[in-house]
DNA sequence: GGGGTTTTCGCCTATTGGTCGAAAACGTGG
DNA sequence: CCACGTTTTCGACCAATAGGCGAAAACCCC
């Protein structure tokens, strides 16, 4: 999600939403206000702290130290922007301020990666969503095709995923009804790393902390 | 690697080396500044960005904002540090300053976390090294016993080593010598993940980028 | 009811991780 | 110099995971 900047620098090119940090607030804190705030986002399903760009001359003028973030939002959910605002599809964005363009590349690598080691693939679907759904998610993160069969399996035995009985319609060209699941907390607790080696006794991978 | 705090707040307890950001720099130019002149570490064998530490209330007074970092030093470099500054066991630290405790202990997940499924190991290991050595160094970090058969089998069948030949001397009760090895970078290119799910026709697991 | 479509499931294979025990190559002490 | 303890190395074997393929299931439309 990105907006266009009406003044100098860099009118008229695209930027992250992002602002300046209050000394009352953290980070974190900050940019879920800004996202609040300025484009109404509210409904984040994954919020973790992306890396520190820094360079001194990022931007012109005095330095500014930006502490960059990954946020996702369910698909489901289709929040209000702004006018200035606009949801682009990350194959095709536009020209960039600054050095957004670097941090975006970022998120798209880190997202990519957690995708396989953690649920983090859980906070792109609704809270009901079907296996092809949540291919399709996968496909458009990768950027490649993926499974759906190894999608299933490989979740089903990391125990993250739970069918609810439920099954959607098909779509109007036919085809069988999909099965609807919802993501199971049974198995790997943590949005974050774990599989290391392997831990003593342990047959599972052992959860770790927060958003490391 | 923690030096003795002389003032106060929290004076006498320990901390973590740093300082503040100069205009000119970045915050990696910043944090290898900081430890070439103040602690004479110049020989980092790996740095990263771990995160941003900013409660509001995290250091009394105005609030600070820090950027921490994951720094490696290689086993065999011992660099001299000044005379309030000293090495520590992650197993046994003392009372730490302000919230440092904290920050090792991210850091210490974040590298428990990365060992499996990057080739950090080597960062902690000289450039020639027995089996052994390199499955201490894992031990060390990851808390807990592992094999050198496996370890070994992983990382060759991961073409991350490379025999040199030579034969490390046995210990003062005997054993087989121990033959050394060396990184090899003709396996997995990057310090950083990979492995999702598969990627289109590569057999091997695609490398990415720098240090995301 | 037949043809096209989409999902689901079962079987088969390849790769990876893990364990175990034997063999190799060294010191030492009688 | 020869048995013994020690450490490393290597092979065999097993379990768990990932990936591919095709058949069957369940739906649409005509």
């Amino acid at each position: 999600m990105l907006w266009e900047r009406a003044r100098e620098p860099h009118a008229h090119r695209w930027s992250l939403p992002g602002g300046e940090l209050r000394v009352d607030e953290d980070v974190e804190s900050s940019i879920r206000r800004q996202l609040a705030e300025k484009v109404d986002v509210r409904q984040l399903s994954h919020v973790e702290q992306l890396a520190v760009f820094s360079a001194p001359d990022r931007v012109p003028g005095p330095r500014v130290v930006a502490t960059a973030f990954l946020g996702l939002v369910p698909s489901d959910v289709d929040p209000e922007v702004p006018s200035d605002t606009a949801w682009h599809c990350v194959e095709e964005l536009p020209a960039m301020a600054f050095d957004h363009a670097s941090i975006v590349a970022r998120a798209r690598h880190r997202l990519g990666s957690k995708l396989s080691y953690t649920n983090l693939g859980f906070a792109l679907a609704p809270p009901e969503f079907t296996i092809s759904l949540l291919r399709d998610h996968y496909s458009a993160a990768l950027g490649y095709r993926v499974s759906a069969t190894n999608l299933q399996r490989v979740l089903s035995r990391r125990l993250l995923l739970e069918p609810t009985g439920g099954t959607a319609p098909p779509g109007p060209s036919g085809g069988r009804p999909a099965a609807l699941f919802r993501f199971s907390a049974k198995g790997i607790k943590v949005t974050d790393p774990f599989a290391v080696l392997r831990p003593p006794g342990s047959g599972r991978p052992a959860g770790g902390g927060g958003t490391t």
